[in-house]
DNA sequence: CCTATTTACTTGTAGTGTCAAGTAAATGCT
DNA sequence: AGCATTTACTTGACACTACAAGTAAATAGG
């Protein structure tokens, strides 16, 4: 089968965003780092889990809405548990699940880092969309996960929380 | 300060947008790891090699296209250095410069890469959006780009090549 | 021209993510 | 009920990236 080449407004767009998707986490991750000494990834995590009633949540869940690997979050939960951010516990309606919950500290350190993420993201993203490209954004972010994340794991519909993602 | 939330339709944006920058990469390292023994970023580098004049370009030049720091660059040339894909040599009009070449092995391993990556880049990308949304994601990955990369070294104006990013 | 600074890398270490394998509980089949 | 399979993790090894420090050449200042 012949390839489908990309034209060249394909390309162009592919170029630069390709160029987004590098340098977005990195940007997320020192400012997250140096004020919070938390990653991206981490911060989210807790930012999940501080949404989630009784702050806890599955690790299957919470992988989902993270959009990473049970390997990947056990290992980064197994961090957040050493440094008293998050505790493991054994599910009671299921012997083979772990439930993830936020302790006090860990809800403090995403309030305490919840302002200065929100500034980097709206400095970084959304000061540069005019309110159209926001929606555009999302459509396009939308119809991107159905292929990308066909199961629409992570596609829950979305509630407002009191703190947490970028509240 | 007061810091600035996010409304609700920022909000969504960004939720579905995270999701999208965590889990592109994954897909595309999969596929091109699968096929091509090559991870994306390794190769992109080749691919941005393929398309220099000469397929020679400065470290630092090319670290500027793949949007990377100089220590990650030097990290995977070194490998694919081993791997006989990449040759190094010494700048002759600056000898602090280190000139990265791709060599007959490394050209046919883009050649031989690039239409199963294309192919993966459309299905996942491309085939879920409109033209117009085409457009309108260079627009807003252009916008990002200004305050992601204020300096704009990867923002080099495109030229058409014969085999490379996405050909 | 001689020294200070900047530029262009390279390298080592430490932290994170991925992949493969392993464990244990729940579910499905007969 | 009993065995096979699937689900829900956990873990260890390895690969990759970031950060910090180091080297060497070019440039800038006095």
């Amino acid at each position: 089968m012949r390839t489908r080449w990309l034209d060249d407004a394909e390309l162009d767009a592919w170029v630069r965003f390709i160029a987004v998707v590098e340098l977005l986490p990195g940007v997320l991750d020192t400012q997250l780092r140096r004020d919070s000494d938390l990653t991206h990834f981490e911060y989210y995590v807790l930012a999940m889990l501080s949404e989630a009633p009784d702050r806890t949540l599955r690790m299957t869940h919470l992988a989902a809405r993270t959009n990473a690997t049970l390997a990947r979050l056990s290992h980064v939960v197994s961090r957040l548990e050493a440094r008293g951010l998050v505790r493991r516990t054994p599910c009671p309606e299921d012997g083979r699940a772990t439930n993830a919950s936020l302790t006090e500290d860990g809800w403090a350190a995403v309030v305490a880092a919840a302002p200065g993420h929100v500034e980097t993201v709206r400095s970084h993203v959304f000061d540069a969309l005019r309110p159209e490209q926001v929606d555009q954004l999302r459509e396009i972010a939308t119809a991107l996960l159905t292929k990308l994340d066909p199961e629409g794991r992570m596609t829950t519909p979305y509630r407002r929380p009191r703190a947490g993602a970028a509240r």
